[in-house]
DNA sequence: GCAAAGTATTGCACTTGGTGTCATCGCGTA
DNA sequence: TACGCGATGACACCAAGTGCAATACTTTGC
């Protein structure tokens, strides 16, 4: 697929990543983007559909990890087991590159824009979970419900390892964590009720 | 606040409504709103950050009724407790009028740009929730689990409201069976899982 | 080797979103 | 009546993003 400079699109992320890092997003320019990574404009919009675009290669790969995973699991795990089991393997491909996703986790944070692409990420994310569910015949609603969950749990844990290097290596086990403090939530008000209606 | 005619900001937000439902969004220019509503696009500017604001005015309120409702809580109520009562609340806010909401809902359904500020405007309910919860003396972690959960579910219930007229008066008791369904699932695994620890 | 076909890149013109600046308008108040 | 203040408008400007046609390079078939 090489032409002039091979590799272009990965160009065009890394000089973008280091500019929005450096000048942030807003003081950063399309045109400068792809002077950095030797191109042009028009070029850029080739391959990204616009400027926040750019950071967000990855999520193709993290549906495609939800989808086979859930896929994979075991037919006597119940759905939540499921669900625990897709999030170890999303969190299994986050610990590698630690300091790159943590470089673009400090310029999501700095832009509205960018969050509302990454929100807009995850909603699909939560598509991908509740149809992959749907498809080990859970019923619809409670896929719906695991997929909004998955994704929610998951930005707890996620939130706590990229802000803490501390913890590089040790994703999985926050979100294990995570999934913990749900269970006790949810069962300490279920106990509650329970015995409120002696 | 009145000069020429008044309740600019209103009638900018009316016909912005009506013009993204004619047209679509992208096919409606901001200069176009502001004709419609008497004004100008600069005007419109002085008014809205942006082109997609305009639909997302109730977010305060929302924020607010959140905040108020989990303040308000009974000191006995456990943090689910806490949480429902919330969502309730949140509900009631929706009820009234179903029609206004729906026609909303569907010009954000038809344009990702929209579903991005939708899905921020979200994130920052959830922060609201998290730290009022917080500041009930629940840990933080905990705290912030809920408030990641809390819309999460909202959602579920709400999607389905919004799908179906049938539902009209009706969300609450959606956002009560959605509630039921995370008790459910999460009891069922938690059974499970002691059930293989033996 | 060479031509043809295909694809990545570019140049250019154009629309629109969004901002800065300054003038103007209408109202409340001294 | 004069003054101040906030809302509005006119204008110029920059950058995002698109459509289209030209060009540079690569690959394929011969």
């Amino acid at each position: 697929m090489a032409r002039w400079e091979p590799d272009a699109r990965g160009r065009l992320e890394r000089a973008a990543l280091e500019l929005y890092s450096e000048q942030g997003f807003d003081q950063t320019t399309v045109a400068e983007i792809a002077k950095r990574a030797g191109l042009t404009k028009r070029t850029f919009f080739n391959h990204f559909a616009d400027k926040p675009e750019v950071l967000f290669w990855g999520h193709e790969v993290l549906r495609e990890v939800y989808e086979t995973s859930i896929a994979d699991a075991p037919a006597s795990a119940t759905p939540l087991d499921v669900l625990a089991a897709a999030l170890q393997a999303a969190a299994a491909l986050h610990e590698p590159r630690p300091e790159l996703i943590r470089r673009r986790h400090v310029v999501i944070a700095a832009h509205p824009a960018l969050q509302e692409r990454e929100h807009l990420k995850r909603a699909t994310v939560a598509d991908t979970i509740t149809s992959a569910l749907h498809r080990r015949g859970i019923d619809e609603p409670t896929a719906r419900l695991l997929g909004e969950i998955g994704p929610a749990v998951f930005k707890v844990a996620y939130d706590r390892w990229v802000a803490d290097a501390a913890y590089d290596g040790r994703l999985g086990e926050l979100v294990a964590d995570a999934l913990g403090s749900l269970a006790e939530v949810v069962t300490t008000s279920a106990a509650r009720s329970a015995t409120s209606l002696l």
